[in-house]
DNA sequence: GCGACAG
DNA sequence: ATCTTGTCGC
Protein backbone atom coordinates (compact mmCIF):
# COMPACT_ATOMS: atom_id res chain seq x y z
CA UNK A 1 0.00 0.00 0.00
CA UNK A 2 0.69 3.49 -0.37
CA UNK A 3 1.86 3.86 3.48
CA UNK A 4 4.36 1.62 2.82
CA UNK A 5 6.32 4.20 1.00
CA UNK A 6 5.44 6.60 3.38
CA UNK A 7 6.81 4.85 6.04
CA UNK A 8 10.12 4.40 4.29
CA UNK A 9 9.90 8.26 3.85
CA UNK A 10 9.68 8.38 7.52
CA UNK A 11 12.62 6.47 8.53
CA UNK A 12 14.43 8.37 6.00
CA UNK A 13 13.17 11.32 7.60
CA UNK A 14 14.57 10.55 11.64
CA UNK A 15 18.13 10.44 10.53
CA UNK A 16 18.00 14.20 9.89
CA UNK A 17 16.40 14.60 13.86
CA UNK A 18 18.87 15.95 16.26
CA UNK A 19 18.34 15.06 19.48
CA UNK A 20 20.64 17.64 20.77
CA UNK A 21 21.41 20.47 23.68
CA UNK A 22 19.36 23.30 23.04
CA UNK A 23 21.24 26.32 24.45
CA UNK A 24 19.65 29.41 22.26
CA UNK A 25 17.32 31.89 24.37
CA UNK A 26 14.20 31.82 24.26
CA UNK A 27 12.39 35.10 23.70
CA UNK A 28 9.70 33.56 21.22
CA UNK A 29 7.87 30.86 21.22
CA UNK A 30 5.32 29.64 18.42
CA UNK A 31 2.73 27.62 18.78
CA UNK A 32 0.59 25.54 15.92
CA UNK A 33 -2.91 23.41 15.80
CA UNK A 34 -4.74 22.43 12.41
CA UNK A 35 -8.77 22.54 12.77
CA UNK A 36 -11.01 21.37 10.53
CA UNK A 37 -14.47 22.29 9.00
CA UNK A 38 -15.82 20.03 6.27
CA UNK A 39 -13.40 18.92 3.75
CA UNK A 40 -11.05 22.18 4.42
CA UNK A 41 -8.42 22.85 6.80
CA UNK A 42 -7.14 25.25 8.76
CA UNK A 43 -3.51 25.91 10.26
CA UNK A 44 -2.79 28.29 12.79
CA UNK A 45 0.58 29.95 14.02
CA UNK A 46 1.12 32.21 17.24
CA UNK A 47 4.10 33.47 18.46
CA UNK A 48 3.63 34.40 22.60
CA UNK A 49 6.81 36.23 24.19
CA UNK A 50 7.33 34.87 27.88
CA UNK A 51 4.76 37.00 29.80
CA UNK A 52 2.14 34.98 27.40
CA UNK A 53 1.67 37.97 25.04
CA UNK A 54 0.72 37.06 21.30
CA UNK A 55 2.40 39.19 19.30
CA UNK A 56 1.27 37.19 15.97
CA UNK A 57 -1.10 35.48 14.61
CA UNK A 58 -1.17 33.76 10.85
CA UNK A 59 -3.74 31.52 9.08
CA UNK A 60 -3.62 29.55 6.25
CA UNK A 61 -6.69 27.68 4.75
CA UNK A 62 -6.77 24.68 2.49
CA UNK A 63 -8.83 21.54 1.22
CA UNK A 64 -7.43 18.75 3.31
CA UNK A 65 -6.24 15.86 1.03
CA UNK A 66 -5.20 13.43 3.41
CA UNK A 67 -7.10 11.22 6.10
CA UNK A 68 -6.35 10.73 9.90
CA UNK A 69 -3.98 7.96 10.40
CA UNK A 70 -2.36 6.98 13.62
CA UNK A 71 1.30 7.41 12.77
CA UNK A 72 0.79 9.49 9.44
CA UNK A 73 -0.78 12.76 11.66
CA UNK A 74 2.10 14.65 9.51
CA UNK A 75 1.10 14.11 6.68
CA UNK A 76 -2.41 15.00 6.76
CA UNK A 77 -1.49 18.46 8.88
CA UNK A 78 1.92 19.93 8.47
CA UNK A 79 1.20 21.31 4.61
CA UNK A 80 -1.29 23.86 7.09
CA UNK A 81 1.28 24.45 9.83
CA UNK A 82 3.96 25.40 6.68
CA UNK A 83 1.46 27.36 4.73
CA UNK A 84 0.87 29.35 8.12
CA UNK A 85 4.32 29.55 9.70
CA UNK A 86 5.61 31.09 6.57
CA UNK A 87 3.44 33.77 6.59
CA UNK A 88 4.63 34.84 10.01
CA UNK A 89 7.00 37.46 10.43
CA UNK A 90 8.79 36.75 13.56
CA UNK A 91 10.16 33.95 14.09
CA UNK A 92 10.18 32.03 17.29
CA UNK A 93 13.29 30.63 18.78
CA UNK A 94 10.92 27.45 19.62
CA UNK A 95 7.55 25.87 18.97
CA UNK A 96 5.60 23.63 20.14
CA UNK A 97 2.93 21.27 18.12
CA UNK A 98 0.37 19.08 19.56
CA UNK A 99 1.50 15.69 18.38
CA UNK A 100 4.46 13.99 19.07
CA UNK A 101 8.15 14.26 17.91
CA UNK A 102 9.76 11.20 18.63
CA UNK A 103 7.24 9.41 20.69
CA UNK A 104 6.37 7.57 17.20
CA UNK A 105 6.68 4.23 15.91
CA UNK A 106 9.43 5.39 13.49
CA UNK A 107 10.88 8.22 15.60
CA UNK A 108 8.66 10.53 13.01
CA UNK A 109 6.10 12.58 14.83
CA UNK A 110 4.62 15.53 13.40
CA UNK A 111 6.98 18.00 15.46
CA UNK A 112 9.87 16.38 14.70
CA UNK A 113 8.94 16.51 10.90
CA UNK A 114 8.13 20.20 10.92
CA UNK A 115 11.23 20.99 12.66
CA UNK A 116 12.87 19.31 10.19
CA UNK A 117 11.65 21.01 7.31
CA UNK A 118 11.54 24.61 9.26
CA UNK A 119 15.50 23.32 10.47
CA UNK A 120 13.88 24.83 14.22
CA UNK A 121 13.66 23.73 17.52
CA UNK A 122 10.03 21.80 18.33
CA UNK A 123 8.94 20.19 20.78
CA UNK A 124 5.90 17.78 20.55
CA UNK A 125 3.16 18.08 23.43
CA UNK A 126 0.47 15.28 22.96
CA UNK A 127 -3.13 15.32 25.01
CA UNK A 128 -3.23 11.34 24.34
CA UNK A 129 -0.45 8.13 24.38
CA UNK A 130 0.27 7.39 20.85
CA UNK A 131 2.37 4.84 22.15
CA UNK A 132 4.47 3.31 25.17
CA UNK A 133 4.38 2.63 28.52
CA UNK A 134 5.13 5.28 31.92
CA UNK A 135 4.74 4.52 35.36
CA UNK A 136 2.43 6.24 37.03
CA UNK A 137 3.12 9.99 38.43
CA UNK A 138 1.45 12.31 41.20
CA UNK A 139 -0.83 14.78 39.94
CA UNK A 140 1.49 17.47 41.01
CA UNK A 141 2.88 20.26 38.80
CA UNK A 142 6.08 19.54 37.06
CA UNK A 143 5.98 15.66 38.02
CA UNK A 144 7.40 13.31 35.45
CA UNK A 145 7.63 9.84 33.99
CA UNK A 146 9.57 8.82 31.70
CA UNK A 147 7.61 6.68 28.62
CA UNK A 148 9.77 3.57 27.18
CA UNK A 149 8.79 1.81 24.26
CA UNK A 150 11.24 -1.30 23.43
CA UNK A 151 12.77 0.29 26.80
CA UNK A 152 13.62 2.76 25.40
CA UNK A 153 13.18 6.53 26.59
CA UNK A 154 11.07 8.65 23.89
CA UNK A 155 9.15 11.08 26.03
CA UNK A 156 8.16 12.36 29.18
CA UNK A 157 4.49 12.14 30.85
CA UNK A 158 4.61 15.71 32.60
CA UNK A 159 2.14 17.37 34.75
CA UNK A 160 1.76 20.62 34.11
CA UNK A 161 -0.92 21.59 36.11
CA UNK A 162 -1.90 20.19 39.87
CA UNK A 163 -4.94 17.25 39.82
CA UNK A 164 -4.75 17.17 36.22
CA UNK A 165 -3.46 14.36 33.49
CA UNK A 166 -0.41 14.83 32.14
CA UNK A 167 1.09 15.96 28.28
CA UNK A 168 2.71 13.62 26.69
CA UNK A 169 5.92 15.52 25.35
CA UNK A 170 8.93 14.27 23.23
CA UNK A 171 11.68 16.11 21.50
CA UNK A 172 10.66 17.47 18.09
CA UNK A 173 14.23 18.10 16.76
CA UNK A 174 17.23 20.26 17.71
CA UNK A 175 16.06 19.52 21.43
CA UNK A 176 16.87 17.93 24.36
CA UNK A 177 14.68 15.91 26.49
CA UNK A 178 15.45 18.25 29.84
CA UNK A 179 14.92 21.32 27.78
CA UNK A 180 11.67 19.87 26.10
CA UNK A 181 10.12 19.68 29.79
CA UNK A 182 11.60 22.69 31.31
CA UNK A 183 10.25 25.00 28.26
CA UNK A 184 6.80 23.23 28.06
CA UNK A 185 6.53 23.45 31.77
CA UNK A 186 7.39 27.67 31.22
CA UNK A 187 5.04 27.79 28.38
CA UNK A 188 2.14 26.16 30.73
CA UNK A 189 -0.50 27.71 32.41
CA UNK A 190 -2.76 25.41 31.90
CA UNK A 191 -2.97 21.70 30.72
CA UNK A 192 -1.77 22.42 27.39
CA UNK A 193 1.08 24.80 26.89
CA UNK A 194 0.17 28.26 25.94
CA UNK A 195 1.43 28.30 22.36
CA UNK A 196 -0.60 25.61 21.27
CA UNK A 197 -3.75 26.17 23.38
CA UNK A 198 -3.80 29.84 22.04
CA UNK A 199 -3.34 28.38 18.72
CA UNK A 200 -6.18 25.73 19.41
CA UNK A 201 -8.60 28.50 19.99
CA UNK A 202 -7.87 30.74 17.20
CA UNK A 203 -8.44 27.95 15.36
CA UNK A 204 -11.71 27.45 16.53
CA UNK A 205 -12.93 31.33 16.15
CA UNK A 206 -11.22 31.68 12.85
CA UNK A 207 -13.22 31.93 9.72
CA UNK A 208 -11.35 32.87 6.67
CA UNK A 209 -11.65 32.75 3.47
CA UNK A 210 -10.76 29.69 0.82
C1' DG B 1 -5.39 -13.28 15.47
C1' DC B 2 -6.74 -9.34 18.77
C1' DG B 3 -6.52 -4.85 20.43
C1' DA B 4 -4.46 -0.06 20.40
C1' DC B 5 -4.20 3.93 17.91
C1' DA B 6 -1.21 11.75 18.16
C1' DG B 7 -5.31 14.80 15.56
C1' DA C 1 -10.48 16.40 14.89
C1' DT C 2 -15.85 17.40 15.25
C1' DC C 3 -21.01 17.28 16.72
C1' DT C 4 -22.77 19.78 21.79
C1' DT C 5 -25.61 21.62 27.63
C1' DG C 6 -25.38 21.04 31.63
C1' DT C 7 -22.86 19.68 35.34
C1' DC C 8 -19.55 17.69 38.85
C1' DG C 9 -15.30 18.92 41.28
C1' DC C 10 -10.98 21.32 42.61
Amino acid sequence: MELKRLEKEQENLKNRVKIIPFKKKVNLAGGCDVSYNKDRGTGVFVVIDRNFNVLEEKYFSAKVDFPYIPGFLSYREIKFLIGAYNKLKLKPDIIFVDGNGILHPRKMGIASHLGILLKKATIGCAKNLLLGKFRKIKFKRGSKSAIKVNSEILGYALVTRNNIKPVFVSPGNLIDFESAIKYTLLFSKFRIPEPVRIAHIKGKRYVGEK
